[in-house]
DNA sequence: GCCGACGGTGAGCGACCGCTTAGCGCAGCA
DNA sequence: TGCTGCGCTAAGCGGTCGCTCACCGTCGGC
């Protein structure tokens, strides 16, 4: 799967979008209190405590604790989003975007575990329109990965018995690595890429 | 996989071990709130409430609010081995063995998704002898997964790149199966566990 | 050199948390 | 009938939560 290094994953310093500092900082400390402790068990305290700020900081930047999570799974979702849809809008077969998508995907969901923890298992603690709206975003997710998988079975390439739920399948593999990825363990967010781009290409048949 | 459907995946109406019935009530109402809300995010009145009992009940047949998180989770993994070992050790080919463990693992984690979302997602809510308890349990899955998987390289009947990584892989989609499940949703929990093991013997390169 | 704007702090409010305790109603038994 | 044990409740304790508010130091513009 050597094509696959050419898109990163992510590897970029992330939030630079977000300013200014102190609300970048805030954020940050937010991201890893999440992915350590849930949404739920983490305070506001503490997330002040890690940006080096008192706990009435946070409320010049943010208007509650949910928006935080808002905003963090907002750039997280564009974010995943934006991989996908630059593995799977280049040239080339099938198989190759597919593969290039996953394992760019699950690069992602490796090295920025803390982010893609938060992004992917702290959804249900959003409220109902900030929930809508994140949903909206995972069905464009969805989209992405079975439109390669179309693509294929159009062309030939793959052999699927139900393509929505191997899309749905492929999709909850790549993700599920947030939740058992260990950055100090003995794989490298590239080496589980390049295994489950072979898995997943096993998995629709790719000739 | 219709050989499959001979292991239930747990559909036994279960916690009947749990007594006197007051305790069982609880620990229902538990899991249930569990499951809805996680576990930080459920309170102990709640848990009561659904029991149709004072929170002060609650106290009577548990300790701690974490003890009832740490039976739910000791019971539910109990379950789950229960089922990996039986679909382990019966007759047949590990081709024949693997499908019916991951279609009947699938189909308890599809079929009992509040059990297994608990089980699975609030690990880390435990204390640290309770999870290292927990985490034995999680060695012994391994185990069984990664022996029928070698069984069937060390047979010829599979081509394996990466016997543990495989493993892996198939416990994590089977296990993210409590994540997106929906029991409102098009699919069955045994349409999903014939796809998944379907999938996982493609991921294992079957014969 | 004074001034308003703004990012930040210390103290604390009301609510709700996990959990405890004193006591109540009732079934079983002499 | 009186006593005892037990499952359960009403009330509430100490603590922490998300969040607010009055105030402060700094710094660019005049």
């Amino acid at each position: 799967m050597s094509t696959a290094e050419e898109t990163t994953g992510g590897e970029a310093e992330p939030w630079e979008e977000v300013t200014p500092d102190a609300a970048r900082r805030l954020l940050v400390a937010a991201v890893e209190a999440f992915a350590e402790r849930g949404y739920h068990a983490t305070t506001t305290r503490d997330i002040a405590g890690r940006a080096g700020m008192s706990p009435a900081a946070l409320y010049i930047h943010y208007k509650t604790k949910e928006e935080l999570l808002h905003r963090i799974s907002r750039i997280g979702h564009d974010k995943a989003l934006d991989i996908l849809r630059t593995a799977a809008r280049r040239e080339g077969t099938a198989k190759a975007r597919l593969a290039d998508a996953v394992s760019s995907f699950v690069r992602w969901h490796a090295g920025r575990r803390t982010t893609a923890r938060v992004v992917q298992y702290e959804l249900d603690a959003l409220g109902p329109e900030a929930r809508a709206e994140i949903l909206g975003l995972r069905r464009q997710v969805d989209a992405e990965v079975r439109g390669i998988i179309e693509d294929g079975v159009a062309a030939g390439e793959f052999d699927v018995l139900d393509v929505q739920g191997t899309t749905l399948a492929v999709l909850s593999l790549c993700i599920d690595v947030a939740r058992w990825f260990n950055i100090d363990g003995p794989r490298t967010p590239e080496a589980v890429g390049d295994l489950y781009a072979e898995l997943v290409l096993r998995m629709v048949g790719a000739k």
